[in-house]
DNA sequence: CACGTTTAGTGAAACGTTTCGATAAACGAT
DNA sequence: ATCGTTTATCGAAACGTTTCACTAAACGTG
C-alpha cells in the first residue's frame, strides 16, 4: 500500500510537507504542491482512513441506526431525507443496525448517529453519550447534551384516529398495539385511551401486537372469532394493518364494510392495496433531514433543540 | 478518552500485557488476566476501533453498496440474505451508497463489498479490487482474482416471461426497458429481442424506462396514446409496472383486460396491488446469503467460483 | 544441581497520518 | 550592511493498538 512516505521519498520531500500539501494548506508553494499531487496520483495513493481518523478523533461518517430487522418498507423516504441533507456535507452515511453494531458508537467508527431501533436500551445510549457520542434519537426521549431528539406527534396522531372513527358513528373500536419497548407504540397506545376514555357507550378493546404483519393477522383472526356486528380497528402501525388485510383477504368480511381498519404511518404500500388504507401521514423525508441537520449541529457543537413532527389524517376506503 | 495504556498504569503492568490479556492470549495468567479485565471494566475501557485497524489492516466490516437511491422497496430481503449469513460471524454489516461513500473502499474502511449499484463503474471497482478490496459483484461481469460474482438468470425470466405472454395468445408486444448503464435491464431486454425474434406475425416495440416509477406511468401514457387494442407489456421490473398501474388508474384501460402488464422481480406489492400483478421471482434472500458466504470465502483467500440464481414464472391476475 | 525448556511478562517498533515547533532562506526596511 | 519578519520546509512526537524479539524466573529432568 502507497503512503504519504511514498510520495515524499519520490519527491525528495519530507512527510510533513506531502500531508501538507495533499490538504491543501497555504504553506506550501503552488508548485510544490502540484509535484506532490501529482506523484500522488502517479503512484494511485489514497490516503488511509484508519491512520487519519485515529489522529483526527473523527471519521466523517454518521451512522443511521434503523434496522432492528431489514423487511418492511418503512425506512426509504426517511433514509432520502438523511441522505439529502447529508448531500450537501462532507459527511458521508451508512446504515447500520442495533442487532449486532453496537461497537460502532463506542469504538468511533463514526462520528454519530441517528437512531431509530429499539436494539438500543435508553441506558446504552446515555453511555455512549458520556462516552462522546452525538446522538439525534427518533424514537424515545432522552436528556443528554450529547442527544438531540425528533419524535412524531403521536399524541395527536392518536386522537385524529379515534375521532375519525367516533365521527364515522363507529362505537366497537379495537386497537392492535405495538411492542412494549416501543416509544412510538406507548405514547400512540396511551393517547388512544386517554382519547377513549372521554366519551361514554363505546366498546374499547385492545389486541396486543408487536408492529409485524403476522401480528396484525393474528389480530384478525380474534377479532374474526368475536364478530357480532361491524367493528373499527385502529392498527398502531400501518404493517399490522396490512396482515390484517392479508388475513381477512381468506374470510369473507369485508374490510371497509364488517372491518373498518385505520393504520398509522402511510407506507407506500397504504395507497396501494384495496381498499386504501386510512392512516396517519406525516413527512418522513423532512423528519430525516430534521433529524440530520440537528445532527450536524451536535457534532460541531452549535445549540440545538428538540422538534416534532407534525402528522395529519388520511381518511381512505378502508373506514367507511 | 481511556487506553490501554490508562490500564497498564493502574494495573502496574506493561502495556503489551494488557493488549494480550485484552485479547485473551495464553501467555498471559488467568490471575492477571481476569485482574487486568477488571480494571477495564471499571474505567470504561473500549477499544479505539481507528488504532486497531490501523495496526492489524483489517476492520471487520463489509459494506453493502446498495441505494443509489434509497426509494424503492427492492432491498429488504436482500439486505435480510446478508444480514442472516453474517449473524453467525463477527462481521458487521453497513448499508451504503454509491452516490457518496466511494472512498471506503479504497481507503479500507471496509474489509469487502457487495456490489450492486450503478453508481460504480466496472472500471472503478476493478481499480478497487486492484488496490486489495475484496467485491462480490451483482449486477455487472468482471473478471478479477479479488471479485466475485453472483447474478441473476435474467435470461431465462425474460424468457419465460415472454413465453407466456405468447401462449395467452398476446401478439401486440410491448417492453418497457431499463436505464442503459443497468446490466439487468440490458439482459433482459437482449433475452427479449431474442426471444421475439423466434416468432412471426407479432407486433413489438420498445418503450425506454429507467426502472423508476415514474418512467411506467410516462410508458402507459405513451401505450394509451397508441391504443388500438388489448396489448401486453413486459416491465422489465416490477417498479415501473407500478408507475403503469398508477397511470392507468385515472384512465378507463383496465389491466389483465386493455393492458396486460408483467413485471420483474417479484417486490412484496405486486402481490397486494390489484389486480395482482404477473412477474419474474428469485429468491433474494438467498441472492443475499450466497453473495455474502462467497465475499467471507474471497477475504479469507479460499476459493470461490461465481454463481447464478435461478427464477421463476409467478402468474397472476394482470395477464390474462 | 546443572541443564535446557517452558512460562509470564516486558520493551520497542510499527501501522499512516497530522501538526507543533524549529530552522533556514529570502525579503524588505532602515 | 544589518535587523526583524515572513515564507517554505522539515523533524519529531503523537494518536492507540498489535506483535516480534527478548528476558528472567520457574520448572522438570537426568
Amino acid at each position: 500500500m502507497v503512503s504519504i512516505k511514498d510520495i515524499a521519498k519520490k519527491a525528495g520531500v519530507s512527510i510533513s510537507t506531502v500531508s501538507y500539501a495533499l490538504n491543501g494548506s497555504s504553506k506550501i508553494t503552488e508548485a510544490t504542491t502540484a509535484r506532490i499531487r501529482e506523484i500522488a496520483k502517479e503512484l494511485n495513493y489514497v490516503p488511509n482512513a484508519a491512520a487519519r481518523s485515529l489522529k483526527k478523533r473523527e471519521t466523517k461518517i454518521i451512522g443511521a441506526f434503523l434496522m432492528s430487522d431489514y423487511s418492511g418498507n418503512f425506512f426509504g423516504p426517511l433514509l432520502q431525507g438523511i441522505n439529502d441533507t447529508l448531500n450537501s456535507t462532507d459527511y458521508e452515511l451508512i446504515v447500520c443496525s442495533g442487532i449486532k453494531s453496537h461497537r460502532f458508537l463506542p469504538e468511533q467508527v463514526i462520528d454519530g448517529a441517528i437512531v431509530l431501533d429499539w436494539g438500543f436500551s435508553d441506558e446504552e445510549l446515555i453511555k455512549y453519550a458520556d462516552l462522546g457520542s452525538k446522538l439525534v434519537v427518533l424514537d424515545r426521549e432522552l436528556e443528554h447534551p450529547n442527544i438531540n431528539r425528533v419524535i412524531l406527534d403521536n399524541t395527536t396522531g392518536s386522537a385524529l384516529s379515534i375521532n375519525y372513527l367516533l365521527e364515522k358513528g363507529h362505537r366497537k373500536l379495537y386497537v392492535v398495539t405495538g411492542p412494549d419497548i416501543s416509544y412510538d407504540a406507548n405514547q400512540r397506545l396511551q393517547a388512544v385511551r386517554k382519547a377513549v376514555k372521554q366519551y361514554d357507550h363505546i366498546h374499547y378493546q385492545e389486541i396486543k401486537g408487536d408492529f409485524s404483519k403476522l401480528s396484525g393477522a393474528r389480530a384478525a383472526d380474534q377479532i374474526v372469532q368475536e364478530y357480532k356486528e361491524p367493528v373499527a380497528v385502529f392498527c398502531l402501525n400501518d404493517e399490522m394493518a396490512i396482515g390484517m388485510y392479508d388475513y381477512l383477504s381468506t374470510t369473507t368480511y369485508q374490510i371497509g364494510k364488517h372491518v373498518h381498519i385505520i393504520g398509522f404511518d402511510n407506507i407506500e404500500m397504504s395507497q396501494y392495496i384495496m381498499p386504501n388504507l386510512a392512516t396517519i401521514d406525516y413527512s418522513k423525508h423532512k423528519w430525516g433531514a430534521l433529524a440530520t441537520v440537528n445532527l450536524l449541529k451536535l457534532i460541531s457543537n452549535e445549540p440545538v433543540v428538540n422538534e416534532t413532527i407534525d402528522v395529519s389524517l388520511i381518511k381512505r376506503g378502508s373506514v367507511q
